[in-house]
DNA sequence: ATTGACGTTTACGTAAACGTCAATGAGCTG
DNA sequence: CAGCTCATTGACGTTTACGTAAACGTCAAT
């Protein structure tokens, strides 16, 4: 008898997937955020689950979000959490629609970014036509030189 | 001859406006984001112009989009630093176009996140609509209750 | 002159989120 | 089966962003 046939993976897959240290995600697991099975002739080794590797990607991106470790546990536990009574359900009505409010909340900060940068845009690109026009010679413009770093992050 | 007439601010005035201790302040002033002037018969009380209003409010909405300190003094510091010359606009668009970039991926995360709650809401309401056939009294439902305890912020 | 309320510097403390060894063992690989 | 890589468990170190307390100056009002 087999225990768990799907998919596992070894805490340095999903550290490389995620590009996190194996420190990071034995941090995560004393934090209680994951709680990966123990595998191997000693029974040590961690493996991780599909589940777990979703724990995981909510953790990130609640963290990208700002997100505590500590906020980003709860909030992880509440949704995956047994709310079968009526007065359960109502609490996790509301408490979606606090999380609702916070993203609302923050997408007025990004958008107020965006129409800074816009400003920005329209002005520097302003001076930049300015004096493209004194100065006849304009440097060799280069587009999309943008040196991606990030190349493996997994998004969403 | 007076020194600058133009509105300006205590401490503990902008402390109170965007809801954030005094160490804070003199804090992020060591972290280079605040210049205020010296004020008093000994020159040391903090005097706060509209600029420094400004860079503090910018501060913290970098702040509330993740950003470190450092980052957001960097940021800040690009934002109102001179760019007379053709290379340094260019590379002041190059800049701003990754900040649209690190936005734009930030939305995504916040896209992500609010399905999931639309998601988990229309499941919750589902089994709230089922459970609310079977037991016919519905405890009465408390709509906008949500405990407001951040009314003073200042919004974007 | 005294009393608060507010402000200042200095300095040590703290919580979060890992980084960085070190020592040890388990597993595969030629 | 020797050698090498990968993993595990401590344990201490580090950075960021302030908190907290002490000890003192100042300013307006009483």
């Amino acid at each position: 008898m087999h225990r768990s046939m799907g998919t596992n993976y070894s805490i340095s897959d999903l550290a490389r997937e995620f590009d996190l240290t194996t420190r990071a995600m034995r941090f995560y697991e004393d934090m209680g955020l994951l709680r990966p099975e123990r595998t191997g002739a000693d029974g040590r080794r961690r493996s991780y689950s599909a589940g777990d590797r979703t724990r995981l990607k909510l953790t990130l991106r609640a963290k990208r979000l700002g997100l505590s470790l500590q906020e980003a546990k709860e909030l992880i536990d509440m949704y995956d959490s047994p709310r079968g009574t009526g007065p359960q359900l109502q609490r996790f009505l509301e408490v979606l629609d606090l999380h609702r409010q916070r993203i609302e909340a923050q997408m007025t900060d990004l958008q107020a970014n965006l129409e800074e940068i816009k400003v920005h845009q329209r002005e520097a690109r302003a001076l930049l036509a300015k004096s493209g026009k004194d100065t006849v010679r304009a440097g060799a413009v280069n587009g999309a030189k943008a040196v991606r770093k990030a190349d493996k992050r997994v998004q969403a």
